[in-house]
Formats: structure tokens, C-alpha cells, sequence
DNA sequence: CTTTAATATTTTAGGTATGAAATTTCAAGC
DNA sequence: GCTTGAAATTTCATACCTAAAATATTAAAG
């Protein structure tokens, strides 16, 4: 009788198997992120980045300060500037002085931001439910499980 | 006796987890990239789009025209141009004429490029080796499949 | 006090990305 | 042959993004 190998003999095909992940991890996460950036744009004008930004500062109603934007989304410090000096121009959020300190400014959604961060958010939500509507509830759950093991593993090396 | 529902009441708590999936997944594929990038970086000087092009090209020794290119990698085509003109610059590749068309061009690696890419192709290999190593073959069997699942839905809807 | 180091942000230089308009060339149809 | 439309690429304007340098402020150590 035959019997299936415990343990692999090679490690290198587990190399490679870990490259095609890879490569179609990034490819579905890029499909996505294209649907979605096109929908932006054409529904509302709008960007991902820019959506992001109000995203994190929608769940932070105190304001938030540039650099714990930028940590927030693992983007620039230099980056952020320019997107909050765009969302200010445009009177969806500001700067705000902070009391003790001349170096921080704090970064908050206007009432108008709000409004159009609510509205992009409930959008954002029905076009992710459609994209991704090719998976069932245990898809999903397998997935978010593999997922959240793979980012530990990741982060915690 | 209770049995399990068949269908669900509500569809909700889907859509949420649809979203939540949706963030892990580029969560994930961020932190691989920005460390795929940070690597590039420190030890060849390059970048992740270059490595992208190189690679396209890499696996079409007879050349690509620029908007196979783009096509392939999902990019404008006016951005392909600038990344070829840099590596042309640096001799890595090279357009050549089609002789039947003069509107396209060919491009190609140079021997140059050739060398340099599989220095790379090398490095980049171990390194998603590296940085996936806490999955072992049934996580990644299990992602693989789901993923080219999420992947076919998405693509054929 | 004053030097020093750390923190917070902006600026800068350069590469990457998009969509749209412009250019050149090809392929038919008349 | 000439026009019309499609195809391949580049150019353009604009936005994003990074790392690194510059600026300004704070805090802490001597």
C-alpha cells in the first residue's frame, strides 16, 4: 500500500508554492483595489487615498495628528501633507492647533467631510458586498482566518 | 429538534464581513509589498515596478510590445514608457522595431538585463520565502485555492 | 541657562500612476 | 488614390508616494 508522505522531502517546491501565493495575492488585492478606485472616480470624483485618510479620521472624531495618520495607513509623512492640504482646500477637513504643542497640529473632518465620508462609506460597502459576492459566509470565514494568521506571522517575526 | 438554518435572515452581517475580509486582504498584501519594496531598495537600489517590468519581459525572451506590457501588469500604458525609457537608460533593456508595424516597438532585456534580473528574480524568491514562512502547505494550499476562487468570481462576473 | 536629542511636520527631488489628448501609422472601404 | 477609423505609443496634467533633508518646537541633561 501507498501511503501519502508525512513529511515533505524537498524543501524547495514550498518556496515556490509560497511565490504563487504571493503572485496571486497581489494580483487579487490589486483587481479589487483597481474596481474600487475606478467606482471613486466615476461615482464621486474621488481618490483611495483620499478616502482613506477621511476614513481614519471619520473613527477618530478628536482629530488626528499627521503623523499618526500616516502610521495609521503605513504611508509618508510627506505623503499625508499633501492629501490634507487637498481635503482643507476643499473644505472636508482642517487643521486644528494643539494647545501644548506649536509642532502638532491636529487633523479633523469638517461637517461637510463627514457627510461626504458617510456617503462614500455606505457606497464603498455595497460595491465591496458586490465585488467579493462570489464567496459565501465560509469562504469568508476561511479566508479572514488564514489571513489574520498569515499578518501575525508577518508582524511578528 | 432545532436544525440549522438553510438561509440567513439577514444579509448584514455579510456585507460586514465582506468589508472585513476585504481590509485584511489589503492590509496583507501592503506589508508584503512595503517590505518586498524595502528590500528592492536597500540592496539593489531598485524598485518594485521595475522589478514588475523586468519580470513581464523576462518571460518573453522574443520581446513585448508596450501595451502587452501594460496589459500584463495592469498599469497605463503611459506609465510602461517612462519605466522603459529608465531602463533603457541604464541598458537593461532595449526597444527594437517590428518590422512590419512602425507604430509598435519591441521591448526586450539586454544581456545586461537578463543577468540583472535573475539576481533579482533569486533574491525576491527567498525573500517571499522569508517573509511567508509561517505558513506551512496546507495554509498555503488552502489560501491558494481560495483566492483563485475570489479570483475567477471577480473576474468572470 | 544652554547644549543636545527627540518629536512633528513640511519641503524637496525623483519615481510611479492615472486618464485623456495628441501623434503617427496601419488597414479597409469606396 | 483618398478618406475614415482603428491601433500603438507618447505626451500632458495631475495626483501619489517615498526617503531624506530642512524647519521648528519641545524636553531633558548637564
Amino acid at each position: 500500500m501507498i501511503t501519502k508522505p508525512a513529511i515533505r522531502l524537498a524543501c524547495e517546491p514550498l518556496s515556490k508554492e509560497r511565490l504563487r501565493l504571493w503572485l496571486k495575492l497581489l494580483k487579487t488585492s490589486g483587481l479589487i483595489e483597481d474596481e474600487l478606485r475606478r467606482r471613486l472616480r466615476a461615482e464621486f470624483g474621488s481618490t483611495l487615498p483620499r478616502f482613506d485618510v477621511m476614513s481614519a479620521l471619520s473613527r477618530s472624531p478628536d482629530g488626528l495628528k499627521m503623523s499618526e495618520i500616516s502610521k495609521m495607513l503605513r504611508v509618508s509623512n510627506g505623503n499625508i501633507t499633501g492629501i490634507v492640504d487637498k481635503l482643507s482646500e476643499e473644505g472636508l477637513a482642517l487643521r486644528v492647533a494643539v494647545p501644548g504643542d506649536r509642532r502638532a497640529h491636529l487633523v479633523r473632518l469638517t461637517k461637510k467631510g463627514v457627510r461626504a465620508f458617510d456617503e462614500l462609506a455606505k457606497a464603498h460597502e455595497v460595491w465591496v458586498d458586490e465585488i467579493l459576492s462570489g464567496l459565501n459566509a465560509d469562504d469568508i470565514d476561511g479566508m479572514i482566518r488564514r489571513l489574520d494568521h498569515l499578518n501575525h506571522s508577518i508582524s511578528e517575526d
